[in-house]
DNA sequence: ATATAATACATCGCGTTACGATGTATACCA
DNA sequence: TGGTATACATCGTAACGCGATGTATTATAT
């Protein structure tokens, strides 16, 4: 996938993959691989990002006997999501000015 | 529209702007408006990098008195739509990722 | 027992990119 | 005479993805 496009659809990924249940850094990468493959690096800057905008809220908890820090989403990481599919009509209108062949002249 | 998720459709849309035609800039921000604004600078600076990764080639002709720079896409331009064409089949199972909403428990 | 991989979080520096600000020059219209 | 549209161009800035690198614990394989 084109990384342009990639960012695009990173901030919006991440806040799908903690939307239905909070969730923690390594389990976000697996979560995403099927549909976004995201370097760890990449991750940590993005949920920094988020956590500034208040998309989505910390918390640390203990497991096993080693901290993680376990994400969740807020009101606003929702209507990020939203705002995403309000998008979306835009990004098929482009689509199809994008892909369409040349009608024949006659 | 989000703007990260702009970066990931202004090339795709400036090739697709001078697909069965050939045009100059000042056209093809008009010809974007309904789809994509974008401002000169943006434009111009596109414009270039499209013609050094060999998407575009470009020819100097006068109109009217003065220049006008025209662009014509490349076997490679092309490559880059079918390209897109591409990453949209991943983008739409993403767009379903994202929009998803969460089944009930029985 | 010991090495390797997996889990888990974090920072730094680099290259790419969009865009506002700014500049130059001509044509057209009020 | 002045404003607007046409037409192209450059510079500086800020945002962002990511490879490289670092630290530390746990699980697995040799």
């Amino acid at each position: 996938m084109d990384i342009q496009l990639k960012r695009g659809l990173l901030d919006v990924c991440v806040l799908a993959a903690i939307r239905n249940e909070d969730s923690y850094g390594y389990k976000i990468i697996k979560d995403m691989k099927p549909y976004l493959e995201l370097s760890e690096s990449t991750l940590y800057t993005i949920l920094k990002r988020l956590e500034t905008a208040n998309m989505l809220s910390v918390r640390t908890a203990e497991h096993d006997g080693r901290l993680r820090k376990y994400y969740h989403i807020t009101g606003d990481g929702i209507k990020r999501i939203e705002d995403f599919k309000d998008d979306w009509k835009e990004i098929e209108t482009i689509y199809r000015f994008v892909t369409k062949e040349e009608q024949e002249h006659a």
